[in-house]
DNA sequence: GATGAATGAGGTTTCATTCAT
DNA sequence: TATGAATGAAACCTCATTCAT
């Protein structure tokens, strides 16, 4: 207020801080689940006290809810880049599906994904499906786009939308990231195969 | 004792009624999530008083690993039967994900496969770990069979049952009852998708 | 009410029965304490079940002040005795104290004793107490008989009376059945420690 | 951190309140036996709700773990004291007896001597037979140096140290804070009777 | 008399959230 | 902004007791 620099510098460090609060929760209930982790547990990770927490979010639920849009968003923005992009209409499907992958196994925030939205009040909930639709819609026209001169109906495109999105974020549950494969080698991988299938 | 039918009969009430309660148990974890699930509202739909459940089960968590088990074992169940019958290996393959989709949407229990199993204590995550990894590679050898003469190597072939496995279960997150498919329909398309390309 | 002697015999197994229920019980809160101690546990023992141990007992409550009761009584049946002998005044005493090492060690029920009266309700510690207080007014008058001629006056010898009592009542706390001393042995060590005083 | 004070104020203000929380807790235990004592008879006392005390303890075990130890302590306390006066041996055995006295008949905490360590679970049963070994073999040291030139031989040394503690320890079953003799008017009888008989 | 499922009243404990410092 | 003790609302679970069979 006295010195609008000072009042920028502290905003920054605000937001920095709450960042690193919404990526700390997300890592803490992909772990432990939402209802399990504590909000105890995710301030120990950022050296703060469970009281304090409170000065970034309004509630459990808030940070739960910030977690799924920051997740969902990522993914649209990966979208949006891909869309944008001159690629073939194939092979934006295969970077959307290798893209995904690649989030799902690297961004903890993205396994929030895995939490059914209904852990959410009502009003939080319908925020938080309509931004997974505008994703998925996104999703789906690079799909159809893709499978434009392709045997299959509008109906069916959407089914194999959930197709693929399903297989992509069943992911996590048996990625280990000491495995065989990279992120990359396995979107890879679920590209061939998920896209083959479009072709044929 | 002095009565054996008499006995029996009571038997039959207690597993009749232990049967209920998984299903109840499934059906609201379904509905609510696990933890904000109450042990009040298994018992409300059963007319019975909280308590009384600790006349069937252990605890809560007990009740949840019970779920699970009874879900696992369908789906076992059902590639039993596809393995053992005279059908050619992919219809096989084509039969087992029908069954698969068929079952998760029918069958509330089987929803619980969505419930990571991390949410049971280790003794018992480990006993359905175990018992699903007897599934998966079932599956897994149902889908061997129908690839032997594609062009796919073993390691492709295990993330691809998890692909399609991850497809199928992924189905509860978008479908509903009141859709325009059943879920047999729902199961062929997807068959007809999944296995496309398997045999190109 | 048919055949009365038949319904004595079923008396005869009836008393019976009651008895080792009591004997159990008692074994069963020296082992656990009465709160610890489940109904379960004590119908286990007897080969019962938990809702049969009420055709013989009102509540556990009754259970244990049956205990408190049989357990006192025990001792006054000793004090009785040894109040109705010729032997000298302090030989009474010492018999007395022996009596008690004897019964604390070898029988359960006696163990109950260390169970504070009042876990009873107000009706039942009542009559505890007034039975204790029999027990305790029968050894007072044998001390005193045996320190008649001694230096202690009666408020004191009451006092004595608790001392004495305390040391005997406290050996459940250490003593071990496959220990150094018989029950007999400790009896007469304690005896003439604690008598020896009176004589000098 | 701001103000170093400031956070030992807070510190001293947590002790205190700790240590009435175990006063409180000892209290209760007494007058109503451990299992009838609930969490709220105890906050109540302390004007909090039964939630904060959850701030100071771990569980209602570790409330009664604590009680124990700081029981035992406070003898232990004593004993170092009259161990390390210049006092002649016979006259320490006379003063442990009487400080004994005083502590069981005055702090409420002491009296949690008579609930059986058993209702501990074994982890920490054994810390407090551990203590407690540590408290008896003081006093038993004490007690055999006053009788060094006695007719006792080793072994019945120690029995008489626990016929000397039961005495003592079974003082709260029939003292009365408005009766006749004061603490230390009992310890001193008690020290007369239990003393005199040593050295005849 | 014996059974055991059902009851229902509590008890301990957890934890998100608040608020004075 | 940070703290952490305090709150209070539930939640799970236990167990003495009852009662139809």
């Amino acid at each position: 207020m006295k010195n609008p620099v000072k009042k920028t510098f502290r905003q920054i460090r605000y937001d920095e801080k709450k960042d690193q609060l919404i990526e700390s929760a997300a890592r803490i209930f992909f772990k432990k689940s939402y209802e399990k982790a504590t909000m105890e547990d995710i301030s120990n990770e950022l050296l703060l006290t469970k009281g304090s927490l409170y000065s970034y979010i309004k509630s459990k639920e808030d940070l739960l809810f910030q977690c799924h849009m920051k997740a969902i968003r990522m993914g649209i923005r990966d979208l949006i880049e891909i869309t944008n992009s001159d690629l073939p209409a194939e092979v934006k499907l295969r970077e959307a599906i290798i893209r995904h992958v690649e989030l799902i196994t690297k961004e903890f925030v993205v396994g929030t994904l895995r939490q059914q939205e209904f852990l959410l009040p009502k009003h939080m909930r319908e925020k938080v499906i309509k931004e997974r639709d505008k994703f998925e819609r996104m999703f789906l026209k690079i799909l159809r786009e893709a499978i434009k001169t392709g045997p299959f109906n509008k109906d069916n495109a959407k089914m194999i939308a959930y197709a693929i999105l399903g297989a992509l974020n069943w992911i996590p549950r048996w990625y280990s990231a000491t495995g065989k494969f990279s992120p990359t080698q396995i979107g890879e991988i679920m590209a061939d195969y998920l896209i083959g299938k479009i072709k044929s």
